[in-house]
DNA sequence: CACCATGTTCCTTG
DNA sequence: CCAAGGAACATGGT
C-alpha cells in the first residue's frame, strides 16, 4: 500500500515498536521476496540479533540491526505494490500471503504481500541506483533541471524514474504535476526553469502534506491506516471525504477538476494511468 | 474471460 | 555505455 509518504509513516511507526526487540527466529514462506539472499543466509545473519532502528530511503525501509555477535547489519525492505509490515501477537493465525515472519517472542514481525513484488533482503545494491531524496537539500531545482535537460520522455514518466528523484510513485506524480500546472505529456527537456522549480516545489509540498496528514490520523494495528485513508485503497468503502480531497486528480477520471470544474482526464503512459486536468495543466508556460 | 492495480528489474532495440 | 519501450513478476478486484 506504499508510496513515499506511506513508507515514511510506516517507518516512524516501526521505529516505536522494533528497537531492542530480539530476533528468536525467521520463517521464510516465500523465497522470492528475499531476492539474492538465501533463506539460510538470512537466518544465519538475523537469528539472535537485535533491532536497533528503522530508516527510510526512497520507498525502501532500512532496518539497522546488531547481529548475535554484535556486528552491525542492514536489512533492506520494500513493500512493492501490496506489501505490509506490522507486529502481531505470536498466536495470531498467519495471513494467507505472509511472506516472511520474524519471531520476536511475544509477537511476530509480519511481512505480508499479496502479490509478492516486495522485498526483505540483505542485498542492498538497489540503494546505489537512487537519486536524491525529494525533501533533501540536495534535491535542488538546478539538479532537477540537469536530470531533465536531455530527456525527450514525458515528464510524468521521468518523475517515476528513481534516479531523477527517489520516492515519487504513480499517485504522487499525477498529484505533483497537477499542483504545478504542468501537462504530464510535456517532454522533460521542454520544461523551462520556472516550471522545473515549480514542479520541484510541488513534489515536496505534496509529499510533505501527505506525511503530515498521515501523522495526524491513527494507524491500524497493521500499519495500513484504512480508516484514515492515508493509503490508497481504490474505491475502498471506508475512504473518507477527507481522503477524497487529499488526492486531487488521482483516480478521479471524468469527475470535475477541483480548480476549474473541467472533467479530469485519464491517459496511459508507459502502461500506467495518469490523471490530469487538460485545462489547468498546460504543455507550454 | 477481460482489464486494471500504490513498483522495480530485466531484456531488447536503436 | 546510454536512452527508451515493453514485458515480466503474482494475485485479486471489478
Amino acid at each position: 500500500m506504499p508510496e513515499w509518504p506511506e513508507v515514511e509513516v510506516l517507518v516512524r511507526q516501526l521505529n516505536r515498536l522494533l528497537p531492542d526487540r530480539k530476533i528468536k527466529g525467521i520463517h521464510v514462506r516465500r523465497r522470492r521476496v528475499l531476492g539474492k539472499t538465501s533463506p539460510r543466509k538470512l537466518d544465519a545473519s538475523l537469528r539472535g540479533g537485535t533491532f536497533v532502528g528503522v530508516r527510510r530511503r526512497a520507498k525502501f525501509l532500512l532496518f539497522d540491526l546488531l547481529s548475535r555477535a554484535g556486528e552491525p547489519l542492514l536489512l533492506l525492505g520494500h513493500l512493492g505494490m501490496t506489501g505490509r509490515m506490522y507486529l502481531s501477537p505470536r498466536d495470531t493465525p498467519l495471513p494467507k500471503h505472509a511472506a516472511v515472519v520474524i519471531d520476536l517472542g511475544r509477537e511476530s514481525f509480519i511481512f505480508e504481500d499479496t502479490r509478492y513484488f516486495g522485498k526483505l533482503t540483505l542485498d542492498i545494491t538497489p540503494l546505489g541506483r537512487l537519486g536524491p531524496e525529494p525533501l533533501d537539500d540536495l534535491f535542488t531545482a538546478r539538479c532537477f533541471a540537469e536530470q531533465l535537460r536531455n530527456s525527450s520522455q514525458a515528464i510524468k514518466i521521468k518523475l517515476l524514474d528513481q534516479t531523477v528523484v527517489a520516492g515519487v510513485g504513480n499517485i504522487y506524480a499525477s498529484e505533483a504535476l497537477f499542483r504545478a500546472g504542468i501537462s504530464p505529456l510535456l517532454p522533460a527537456r521542454r520544461l523551462n526553469g520556472e516550471q522545473v522549480s515549480r514542479l520541484r516545489n510541488a513534489i515536496r509540498k505534496v509529499l510533505r502534506e501527505a506525511v503530515q496528514f498521515g501523522s495526524t490520523v491513527p494507524l491500524s494495528y497493521d500499519g495500513t491506516n484504512r480508516e484514515g485513508a492515508l493509503f490508497y485503497f481504490g474505491s475502498a468503502p471506508n475512504a473518507s471525504d477527507f481522503y477524497e480531497e487529499r488526492l486531487r486528480v488521482y483516480d478521479r477520471e471524468a469527475r470535475p477538476c477541483l480548480r476549474c470544474r473541467n472533467p479530469i482526464q485519464r491517459i496511459f503512459q508507459a502502461a500506467r494511468s495518469t490523471y490530469y486536468c487538460a485545462r489547468c495543466q498546460t504543455l507550454n508556460s
